[in-house]
DNA sequence: AAGATCTATGAAAACGCTTTCAGCAAAGTT
DNA sequence: AACTTTGCTGAAAGCGTTTTCATAGATCTT
């Protein structure tokens, strides 16, 4: 690997003007800069990324945690952060903590040993108090899905609650006084907030909020699909379901298919995020759009801002819509 | 942040010894180990990872290419990608190349700057000669979903045309023999050799291959219901339709559902990869399953023995595995 | 024409670690 | 008692950049 020296040597100038040339950190005559050029080239030269680092002290990457790699959900998300990060020439280093509060920390610790620039964490299992620390270090952190008003201007998030409401609404508005609500792990803020969004569309509308129509499960298709035959052996009957996202509505519509309940015939059921695939399944399920790449380019350009002292207009709250398909 | 100095000066010690105790690189006295290491706990010292990586020419990361990390299916290929590393306390750089030729050697490019310790990539656009080229240079590669006989040692992969044989086949025995199939595009090796595998099947069991009842998409739900939209406007009827990826399957059976042609009833579907959706979709997909987190788990492997100057025993060659679900 | 101001450049000092080399005790060997 | 070995430690040299500071020459002023 060719340094810097022999590049200066080969075009006859010192190492100093190769990275001015090289950095357009000062000006540098024309034709030194088309001779440095020439020898940068025929020596196919690239600075190295560590000894940079050690002395701008930038590793010119973003540590991102998030919970699942798998999920789609996390896919969308990543791929606006990576989009967003890429066209201002940073990287983005993955680590994924799964929704445990030890493995959280211990991807934030991880992901910090990198000395990254800044870190994006979509973290759930982490109290407020401990994310307000990490918030105090020398690193800058972007918060995703999550809301804090001591760090504001460094939360970029929906309003969940406001997703429960919108969508147990919109059953109420279509006749349905029985609802049903499968719920995400209430240890996470997301899954509490849609909880109560849910609760407080049904006391609005004047019924009263039943525990034995509400179970609690674990985001996962598996723990919509066992949800589900849970309600179904209660005895309360309902017409309609509120899940807490689409991966456990696909496996509570699994599961209402094989006790022989059609959707949305004899029952209604909305998921909540329109990932991907929410489209494609049988019926097609009407949900709550989170816009999850839009959301992660906004993660990453406050961070971006941030690193460069910059303060753009950036949209951090973000509206959930009501997608209506053929499953309500 | 505290420097080496710092914690040296604290406990007394030179800067060596307190590399030595961090690094386990030399035989420390007891009593000297444990002031460093008390020093190194009072100023929370982590060591600088760029002057690390300066000197020792390791930068502790894996750069990973793969097309798109919106897809279940790169998603569970990074999931194991990432399980692997975090196990060697190595970390994971992501770019993606959105499938066409000129993006895929950008990431690369991209990542080659970072001067990861290996490259762990998924290329689906790159000729095999550049590929070749690439594992030249001077970081490690690992080829997932390609074969390469010349760099088999470094190659993950799935035999795509015994898959696409072997779902095929599945169709044929059935009793099907009009079957249609919509494949990737043929610009990417894994298209090819299922197309290649679908043809062979064919032929074997004495039919001839019809073009007619083939159509390329691009590996996308919204492809594979245009595509199928496609057969069905075509005269040539068919009983059974191969995918050659569960995400146009997906696709399709929607476009199959809107044509009113009932699954399986009127006709079989069979998708391919097994993505974690294709059990939620209905009619649940039979499709051809390939191992993808236990893949990305291998290439991992392969990279950290290869930057270990080491070789254990890791499955290169996965097998396509037939999985039966409602469609088919 | 002489001083003042720019411009472009180079020398050298960091940046914070690892690693080689040498040295000094203490322990073992003859 | 005089070597040799062993175990532990420190000094110092690098790793390859960026950046500060100084300076020589060119360009303006007056």
């Amino acid at each position: 690997m060719p340094t810097i020296r022999e590049v200066s040597r080969l075009a006859g100038v010192s190492a100093s003007t190769v990275s001015r040339v090289l950095n357009e950190t000062a000006p540098v005559a024309p034709h030194t800069r088309r001779k440095v050029l020439e020898a940068v080239e025929r020596l196919h030269y690239t600075p190295n990324a560590f000894a940079r680092s050690l002395v701008t002290n930038r590793s010119g990457g973003v540590g991102v945690s998030v919970n699942d790699l798998g999920s789609p959900y996390y896919g969308a998300l990543l791929q606006g952060i990576e989009a967003q990060l890429e066209e201002s020439g940073m990287h983005m280093v993955v680590a994924s903590g799964q929704a445990n509060h030890r493995r959280e920390r211990e991807s934030v610790e991880y992901l910090l040993e990198r000395r990254p620039d800044a870190l994006i964490v979509h973290l759930e299992a982490t109290p407020d108090v401990e994310l307000l620390e990490l918030m105090r270090g020398p690193v800058p952190v972007v918060l995703v899905g999550r809301y804090l008003a001591d760090v504001a201007d460094h939360c970029v998030y929906l309003d969940n609650e406001a997703g429960g409401k919108l969508a147990t609404r919109y059953l109420i508005d279509q006749g349905h006084t029985k609802i049903a609500h499968i719920a995400g792990p209430l240890s996470f803020p997301d899954a509490r907030a849609r909880l109560h969004g849910y609760r407080q569309a049904l006391e609005t509308a004047g019924f009263k909020y039943d525990e034995t129509l509400v179970v609690e499960a674990d985001f996962l298709e598996e723990g919509g699909y066992q949800a589900v035959w849970r309600l179904l052996n209660r005895e309360n009957d309902f017409s309609a379901l509120f899940c807490a996202n689409d991966q456990m509505a696909a496996g509570a519509l699994q599961g209402l298919r094989e006790a022989g309940l059609s959707v949305p015939e004899q029952l209604r059921v909305m998921g909540y995020d329109d990932v991907l695939f929410a489209r494609y399944l049988y019926p097609t399920l009407s949900t709550i759009r989170q816009p999850l790449p839009e959301m992660g380019r906004a993660a990453a350009r406050i961070a971006l801002d941030i690193l460069a002292g910059r303060r753009r207009e950036v949209n951090r709250k973000f509206e959930p819509e009501l997608v209506v398909r053929d499953s309500a």
